[in-house]
DNA sequence: ACTGGATCATGAATTTCTCTCAATAAAACC
DNA sequence: GGTTTTATTGAGAGAAATTCATGATCCAGT
């Protein structure tokens, strides 16, 4: 065997590269600067003595080189996550439950594929929804009710309950495609008064749009509400008034041109999610990997 | 994935674990401390919350969970060497040569299977052997007609030949059972005087015993050569002289009980093997992975 | 049971590495 | 062409693994 420098840091850099199409989108997905992954890559590269993918494309491209390890780094990971399972699952005897405990509406389009893969994974954890929509997940998991609840920004620190950041997304506003304000590059907080705002029925509080955007500038607009997103988007799409949605969560009718989105604000309105979940638990393997499973987007 | 400490080196820890038996084997086969390897295996064990193998016995035996990581440590590692194979020879245009020069006849009992195993990975290098037994086969590479040549002892530094330690072992006393001083735990260098040593027929400054046990001790035995090793044990069978070779080049013959072997002085001759390449071409994958595999003895 | 030798564990100090930071360079986008 | 994103580079800070020195543990042999 090559004694190589290849790394597992390697590896997941390769994959979030391969995933994001961008150095700076990978490097925010690992939790780290670009900086460290053009360090790494650099000497990835050096050593092998040959680049690993095109510069300066969008999505970039992967080399001869950079393909193949690629390939190797997916069959790695999925053969060590699949090892560090089984181990995990003997060690803890199998049982475990998992109650989560959710506050947005549209999170269940990530969340929905990732509790799909864990039931795979960790068949014998018990897998719940706290059902309704708490205005405070948190004290779910303070009080012991739910074991995993996905929280907006981050939480101030709270007694037995550790933190994890998820991922970050922007909201974006949602339009008509003839609605005069499409035109503009970006909306102001005042180009909401007087228009509509097309939610879920939830409180104020709850959504980014208001909490970040809105709310700082005094602004509040009629409100009209619709259970899911499709609906909103029919509202939108008719031109009863404006939403505003993570941006992943519309990415399909957008290009279908169905509505246009536009950023909140002049570089955009960023939201974090946060994972909570009870310190006692926070360590045990098949929270990580469900946290993991989210990062992924899987 | 779940976000997990392991790491390549806790991988090939685990195979040379499992290759040698015990930690402090598995310390030198790695060229770390057996402290380290303690010290890494204590972190992992307190991650996965189980040992990963039973102490204090010999050859250790891995509980279930180090067993399925070492099955892990395997498929990874012959994964990984397969890759960088791939991409060390299409990077290199896939040529080059590799002439081996030797020194010792006993070395060809580790170096044909590593011989073996790199052709079937580098079939497109040239592997062949500097025939004859040099005196002086690090001066075949410095005068560029070798590209690898195997030499005792760590070797003063010359000029554009870089060096690698290959691995370590020890050379024992090897007599008839009936031997008078088989007796005796360990050989004394005066235990020598008057006795025939039965070796290969080469120079005295290329036999280990002389150059680092009787020379010092102004011993001279008679001498007498035979080409093969079974030839040796034959003669030192029928009582006809000690011979002094290589532990592992007569495990077979010890475990019948055919000859015994002594240690040579109170802790034993232990002796360093060295590779000796051109500095031009030391950093050559598919040299690196020369070196790499006689390390691992395959 | 006791001693000797080997194997392994532990704690502090050191070295080694990676990462972040900040500034620079390059590119893309209007 | 200026402006904003995106990537590179070098230096410094911080963390982590290794080594060193020592102590504990275990097995063999008397």
């Amino acid at each position: 065997m090559i004694q190589s420098p290849l790394e597992m840091r390697h590896l997941q850099t390769l994959v979030a590269l391969a995933d994001t199409g961008s150095l700076s989108k990978a490097a925010e997905r690992v939790f780290v600067t670009q900086s460290a992954l053009s360090h790494q890559l650099k000497l990835l590269e050096s050593h092998y003595g040959s680049p690993l993918f095109e510069r300066g494309t969008k999505p970039l491209r992967f080399t001869q080189a950079g393909a193949r390890l690629l390939a190797l780094a997916r069959e790695v990971r999925e053969l060590t996550s699949e090892a560090e399972r089984e181990v995990a699952q003997w060690v803890s005897g199998g049982g475990g439950q998992l109650r989560v405990a959710v506050e947005c509406h549209t999170c269940f389009d990530w969340l929905m594929p990732a509790m799909d893969a864990f039931r795979e994974h960790w068949p014998q954890v018990e897998l719940d929804l706290v059902s309704g929509f708490q205005a405070e997940p948190i004290s779910l998991v303070e009080t012991g009710v739910a074991d995993f609840a996905v929280v907006h920004d981050r939480p101030a620190p709270r007694t037995g309950v550790a933190m994890a950041p998820l991922f970050t997304y922007e909201t974006v506003a949602i339009l008509s495609r003839h609605h005069p304000l499409a035109q503009k590059l970006w909306l102001a907080p005042e180009d909401f008064a007087g228009e509509t705002l097309i939610s879920y029925p939830v409180d104020d509080d709850m959504l980014d749009v208001v909490r970040h955007f809105l709310a700082p500038a005094g602004v509040k607009p009629k409100r009209r509400n619709a259970e899911l997103t499709v609906a909103i988007l029919q509202l939108v799409a008719s031109g009863r008034g404006i939403a505003a949605l993570p941006a992943w969560s519309v990415q399909a009718y957008l290009e279908r041109g169905y509505v246009v989105a536009k950023p909140l604000g002049e570089s955009g309105l960023r939201c974090e999610l946060y994972a909570a979940m009870p310190e006692s638990l926070a360590e045990k393997p098949y929270l990580q990997d469900f946290v993991a499973k989210i990062r992924e987007g899987a």
